[in-house]
DNA sequence: CATTCGGTTAACAATTTGATAATACGTGCC
DNA sequence: GGCACGTATTATCAAATTGTTAACCGAATG
């Protein structure tokens, strides 16, 4: 079995546009980029699709029949899940209120089309690079240390080994200290949205931690999900 | 070590242009906004400028005389305290080369003139939106503050902890400070259209608030509902 | 192979939360 | 005052949620 988490490098993006041609070519040129690609001929599909897969970032194509790329993007945005999701709006028509109302409606970017696909390519490698970046730093919170490259946790000079789902759990928490991750965001973060398990094995993986570390610092908020706080 | 991000609200935007009406107009345009902006007529003024007041986003036009926006990203980007300072390119030729190698020096993004003054606005928000994740989750009135991300309650230094329905009631109540709200959108907007509660149900938990708060900021208005005031 | 380790699940205990009912309070009105 | 109406308060119970432990399985390890 492959990790299908979100810590895996590979990132997703989704691709909606009605037009064969284009979506055959910024596919091809992503996927070259090591990018995991899928794709959607209409705003229906795309909707589908992004449900299915939680794409990292979603190429919207404004004019597309059916539900067009602006309404994807409000569909979308007012779900949780694809609250921080990266948006790029496609369009033929270089009109300057719509650039600025798919602006401000929570997209990232805005390209008139034709495309290069080198270019897109570039700005699609910028975003992530922009967004990215948490993932790979060492967190740092007062007296403890956590080392995402080494799998390693610090505290106070004592080193913890904490297995992988445990470590992940934990990074994920403190990448956000003070911040409740539900137990939804959790489960898609660490074990991905692919795979389906049990409510218990959240908790049994903090209990671990909680064992391992003999320290207080994650609190449970009933009926909501988990925070780390040293 | 996080710079003035985390302190200031107010961002700080260095525009570096040699042909002053641009710069003049893009001023005035992000100044409305509501930015703190600065600017510089070529390379060496810019980098001066960056080192003065560290802005949290610089705009480089690509041709300047002396130091080129290129060269001034490349030095400012070897800096520690401009490794995450958003960067954004002006150039008047569209050059895929250029836009490329600009895009995957560090650059944010790769703006071609002419440039719309109203699209340029946009973008900078969508950048400071993508970068900036606070604000937008939590409520402020006076000294309390309710963090929808971290679930918590904050009047004057004092945290307090609310369980969800009650959370939820506050922010709801919080979220409109003087409206009052009808027991029935209390009822659809915490509970759900779904379940069916008791009328008491909803007084029972705006006591527990009034009690866990200490505090006189939630005020009945009989026959109708309640509403949030400080 | 046997063993260990990580991950998951099941079963049960412990805890917290939420809803209700019963009662007290308060105001305006006759 | 006595009554009606709506809200406040309190205690109580049921339901939902989480904690804990032990057991299971499979992959990695030796």
């Amino acid at each position: 079995m492959r990790s299908e988490n979100s810590m895996s490098i590979v990132k997703k993006i989704l691709i909606a546009d009605d037009e064969p041609d284009i979506l055959e070519i910024i596919q091809f040129n992503l996927e070259t980029e090591g990018y995991d690609v899928h794709t959607a001929k209409n705003g229906d599909e795309a909707i589908e699709q992004a449900q299915k897969h939680h794409p990292d970032l979603i190429i919207l194509d404004i004019m597309m029949p059916g539900k067009n790329g602006i309404d994807v993007c409000n569909i979308l945005r007012m779900q949780p899940a694809f609250k921080e999701t990266l948006i790029v709006f496609l369009s033929a028509l270089s009109d300057e209120g719509t650039e600025i109302r798919g602006l401000e409606m929570g997209a990232d970017d805005y390209l008139t089309k034709p495309i290069s696909p080198k270019i897109l390519t570039s700005k699609v490698n910028a975003l992530f690079r922009r967004v990215t970046k948490e993932d790979t730093e060492t967190i740092q919170i007062g007296p403890m240390t956590i080392d995402r490259e080494k799998y390693l946790v610090r505290y106070e000079e004592n080193d913890i080994t904490l297995a992988r789902k445990e470590f992940e759990l934990l990074a994920l928490l403190a990448s956000r200290p003070g911040k409740v991750f539900l137990r939804n965001e959790i489960l898609n973060q660490v074990w991905g949205t692919e795979v389906i398990v049990g409510d218990r094995t959240i908790d049994v993986h903090i209990r671990k931690i909680r064992q391992k570390l003999n320290l207080d610092c994650i609190t449970t908020v009933k009926g909501v999900g988990y925070k780390f706080e040293l």
